[in-house]
DNA sequence: CTGTTAGCGCATTCAA
DNA sequence: TTGAATGCGCTAACAG
C-alpha cells in the first residue's frame, strides 16, 4: 500500500507525530533544522503524500463541496469548478436530469456522509417535501448551502437566482411595439412547474398591454413533438403571434417554421427565454438563424457569486452576507422579432 | 454532531461493535432478532447515518471515481455521471481547460489521495512527462485508470479512443467528387499539438487524391479573429477550397463568410470536424445554416464503455477485457459542402 | 527539541 | 448471542 508517516517515521527512527508537525508546517521552530530537513528529504524519497481520508477524519476539513445541478449546465458548472479548483477545493457531483424519486435527498445525504464543507443545489422543482427533515439538520449543524433559482419552501438558505421578471415585461412591449397581437408561451411539460411564476409575469405584462395571451405545454418526450408545433404554428393568423419558447423548444420551432415556409419576424415573432452558452464562447440565440431576440440571464456570473460567497462563508462563520442575491435577466433584441 | 454508532449502542446499551453488524447486515443471523430490530428501529429514530469517511478509511472501499476532462464536454460528462450515480457511486471532477502547469499531475494526485476506486483520464495533451512517475505508480497498486482519447508515452493503460481516419479519407474523397481542389485543415493554436495525427491524416488523403493541402493555426484567443478568418477566406480562389474546421472554429468561418457575402457549398465547401450534442438533443451541425458536412464521433457511446469498463474493472480483478477500444468517426455529408 | 497518547467513526477478529 | 480490542492514517494536546 501507499507509503504512510508512520514509514517515514520508521526510516528516521522518529516518531509518527513528529513527522505530522513538520510535514504539515516545515518551518516549525519547535523542531531543528536537522531533524526537518531528514523527514522531508524522505518524504519525498519515499514518495509520501498525505491520504485524504484520515486527515478529514481526523479534521473534519474535507475540502470537498457538493454540486447538485438539474442538468449539466456548462456555463454554471465550469465556472463553479474553476473557482473550487483554484481554491484547493474538490467537487463531489450530482446531476439531477433523469430524477428518481428520493434522489435529491439521497444525493443530498450523501454530501453530508462524506462531510462536505459546503453544498450548492439548483432544486430541479419546487416540491422538496422529501428533502426538509434534511434541510432542518444542514441549517442547525450550520452547513453552508446555497439555493440556486429557486428556494424550498419555508426554509430560508442563501439564495442566489435569476428575476426575468423586468426582462419579460420589456420583452412584451417590445412584442406590442412590434404589432404582435399575441403572445403564446412555449414550455415542455416537464419544466412548465418552474415557469409558473414567469408565466404568469408575461399574462399580467399582456393584460396590461392590451395583448392576448395562450400558455402551451408542449410534450418534449413524444416522438410526435413536430406535429404539436406544426398543429400549433398552422392554426395562427399570418404575423399576429409572437411565440416565447423556452430553451431548446425554439430550435424545433424554427424547423417547423421552415417546413411551413414560415419565416421570422414576418409571420410570426420568436423570443427565446434562457439562453445558452455554448462552448464558451458562443450563444445560442446567435447561432442559429435567424437570430433570436432572446431574455437571457448570464449564468456565469450567478455560478461565480453563488460559489464565492459559499467560499466565503465556509472560511470564516460570517453569519452576515447575502440572504438572497438577485441577479436581472435582460432583454436582447434580435432578428426573429424585429420588423423592419 | 451527527450520529455515530457509538450513540445507537449507548441508546440500545450495546456495544458498537454489535451495532455495526447488524447495520451492515440486517439479516445477520448471529444476532437475535429482537437485537436486531432494536438496533434498526434506533438507527432509524436517531436519524442514523454512515460516515463515508471512516467507512472508507477503514474499508479502503470509497465509492468515488476520479474525473478528469480538459473540458466541460456535456456528452461525455453527463453519461458518465448517470451511470456513475446510477451504481452507487460518486464522481470528483477536475476540469483541465484552463491548464497550469503540473495541474494534471496534482489531480491525480489528488484523486489518489482520496482511495478513488477508478479513474477516467482525457489528458489535455500529448506530454505528461511530470505524470509519468505518479502513472507508474498507479499501474504498480492496479487502481483502475482509463484513458480517454490519447494514450501516455509508453503507459499500457486501457484506452478508449475515436479513430477519425476513415471518416477524414471518406471526407476528403467526398470533396474531390465535388469538385474542391484543395483542403485546407483549421485548428485553434492550442489544440493543434492533439490534432497532429489527423492532421496527417487529411494531408495523405489528399495528396493520394491530387488534392492541395495546407494547415493553418488561429489563434482563437486573440481578439482579432476575425481578422485572421477573413483574411485566409478572401485570398483564395471562389470555389476551389474546402475548409475542415476543429470544433467551434466552424461558426467563426460561418461568421466571416457571411460578412464577405461568400456561402457554402458554392463559394467553399465546409466540414465541421468534432460535432457536439447541445441540450443532449440537438447537434451543433445541424442548427447552424447552413447545416454542416461533419466528421462526428458519438461521444456517448465512448463515455459509456469507458465508464462501464471502469466499473468492471473495480468489480472483479479480472486483468482479461479491453486494453484498447476504438469507435470510429462516421461522415455527414450536408448542405455546406453539396453542390447540386 | 521530540515522543507519547488519545481519539476521529467504523469494521473485524477474537474472546466470552 | 454479544462485547472488547485493535487499527485504518492522521492530528493535536500534552508530557517529557
Amino acid at each position: 500500500m501507499a507509503v504512510t508517516m508512520k514509514d517515514i517515521a520508521r526510516n528516521c527512527g522518529l516518531s509518527s507525530g513528529s513527522v505530522s508537525q513538520v510535514i504539515r508546517n516545515p518551518d516549525n521552530p519547535r523542531f531543528s533544522p536537522a531533524t526537518r530537513k531528514l523527514i522531508l528529504e524522505t518524504a519525498a524519497r519515499l514518495d509520501y503524500h498525505q491520504n485524504s481520508l484520515s486527515c478529514a477524519l481526523r479534521t473534519s476539513k474535507t475540502r470537498l463541496i457538493g454540486l447538485m445541478l438539474p442538468w449539466n449546465e456548462p456555463e454554471v458548472m465550469d465556472n463553479i469548478e474553476r473557482i473550487v479548483s483554484e481554491n484547493g477545493y474538490k467537487l463531489l457531483i450530482q446531476f439531477t436530469a433523469h430524477p428518481r424519486p428520493g434522489m435529491e435527498q439521497a444525493a443530498l445525504q450523501s454530501f453530508l456522509s462524506w462531510n462536505v464543507e459546503g453544498i450548492i443545489w439548483e432544486p430541479s422543482s419546487l416540491e422538496n417535501a422529501s428533502c426538509l427533515p434534511l434541510l432542518e439538520r444542514i441549517h442547525k449543524e450550520k452547513r453552508p448551502l446555497i439555493l440556486l433559482e429557486r428556494g424550498v419552501n419555508g426554509m430560508d438558505f442563501p439564495l442566489v437566482r435569476t428575476d426575468y421578471t423586468p426582462a419579460l415585461n420589456v420583452a412584451v412591449s417590445h412584442l406590442k411595439d412590434q404589432h404582435y397581437r399575441k403572445v403564446v408561451f412555449a414550455v415542455s411539460k416537464s419544466s412548465a412547474p418552474i415557469m409558473k411564476t414567469q408565466c404568469e409575469v408575461v399574462r399580467g405584462a399582456c393584460r396590461r398591454m392590451g395583448l392576448a395571451f395562450h400558455t402551451c405545454q408542449l410534450d418534449v418526450a413524444s416522438p410526435d413533438l413536430s406535429g404539436q408545433i406544426r398543429h400549433l404554428l398552422s392554426g395562427e393568423k399570418k404575423g399576429d403571434t409572437a411565440y416565447i419558447c423556452f430553451s431548446w423548444l425554439a430550435l424545433n420551432f424554427i424547423e417547423e417554421m421552415e417546413a411551413l415556409g414560415l419565416s421570422a419576424p414576418d409571420d410570426l415573432g420568436l423570443v427565446l427565454y434562457s439562453d445558452l452558452l455554448l462552448g464558451g464562447r458562443y450563444r445560442f440565440s446567435e447561432i442559429v438563424r435567424p437570430k433570436l431576440t432572446v431574455v437571457r440571464s448570464v449564468c456565469s456570473i450567478l455560478a461565480e457569486s453563488a460559489i464565492r460567497f459559499l467560499l466565503s462563508e465556509i472560511r470564516h462563520d460570517d453569519p452576515r452576507g447575502l440572504p438572497e442575491s438577485t441577479h436581472y435577466a435582460e432583454l436582447f433584441i434580435n432578428q426573429s422579432t424585429k420588423r423592419n
